[in-house]
DNA sequence: GGTGAAACCAAGACCCT
DNA sequence: AGGGTCTTGGTTTCACC
């Protein structure tokens, strides 16, 4: 049985969708036993490819109405620094770098504008900075 | 009580950390009852805070090796268009409308620089592009 | 992969405060 | 309204085929 075949990737799809099913329920889906679903599950685990369960909260409802990326241009030395920094501040949720001119780039979610001015004023110590707000989510695709 | 109090966070925590688990493991970690923790969550459920459950998946196991953002500038009577596009291609993972000159941010994850390339060619059909590639991520905060 | 048994869990009814 | 207890049926887990 390869890792990636047909009936595995069903139960990939099916606990992307509801990551809570049981293993009867998924087993009904793809037909075959709970016990086997649960082999298949765990090799996936082993492997990596599933990394984790997690629940999806939804940031408005916990007042982070405010979405923003902020790009920061800085020298290389101070990644790390920015990092420290970054672990310990809820609002920042993603930090990548990237190739260009802009080094890092800041996935924010924020209460509001005073608070993502405060942050934006925090990382200017670390370099320049360029802020994008979001207006609106389009596309959220989560699911291979 | 109150939705967002400090037992339904340490409960929003678990979940966030590991979906899977169950009722009862939880009300042991918060110090009530199988019950009153289902109650809990199906409040949460209900209020719209948990909007559901992932099982989270490495896009490197799966070949998804090269992430990129790419800026796309177009008219807004475009978005559409844009987004009945994107649908069905699996690279595209978020697409946010922004404010500033560019109008839309697409959040790119693909097996190839030819895939990824490919991609770039059909988006310039709706506007102008400017892309960005990954490195690393050097930070990925999954919990409130 | 499947089967069967034991431990565990979920879901609901019911009671207490 | 929120939490606890109990019961029933489904589920997980493990050994074994």
């Amino acid at each position: 049985m390869s890792l990636l075949d047909e009936t595995n990737q069903r139960i990939l799809t099916l606990l992307q969708q509801n990551a809570r099913l049981t293993h009867a329920q998924m087993a009904r889906e793809v037909g075959l036993t709970a016990p086997s679903v649960a082999e298949r599950i765990r090799k996936l685990e082993d492997a990596g490819i599933i990394e984790n369960y997690t629940a999806t909260i939804n940031p408005q409802k916990l007042g982070y109405t405010l979405k923003a990326f902020i790009h920061l241009t800085c020298p290389a030395t101070r990644y790390k620094a920015v990092q420290e920094w970054a672990q310990h501040k809820k609002e920042i949720r993603e930090i990548y770098h990237v190739l260009g001119q802009v080094s890092l780039m800041l996935d924010i979610q924020t209460r509001s504008i005073e608070d993502l001015e405060t942050l934006v004023q925090q990382l200017s110590t670390f370099g320049t900075t360029e802020t994008t707000l979001v207006f609106s989510t389009l596309l959220h695709q989560n699911s291979w």
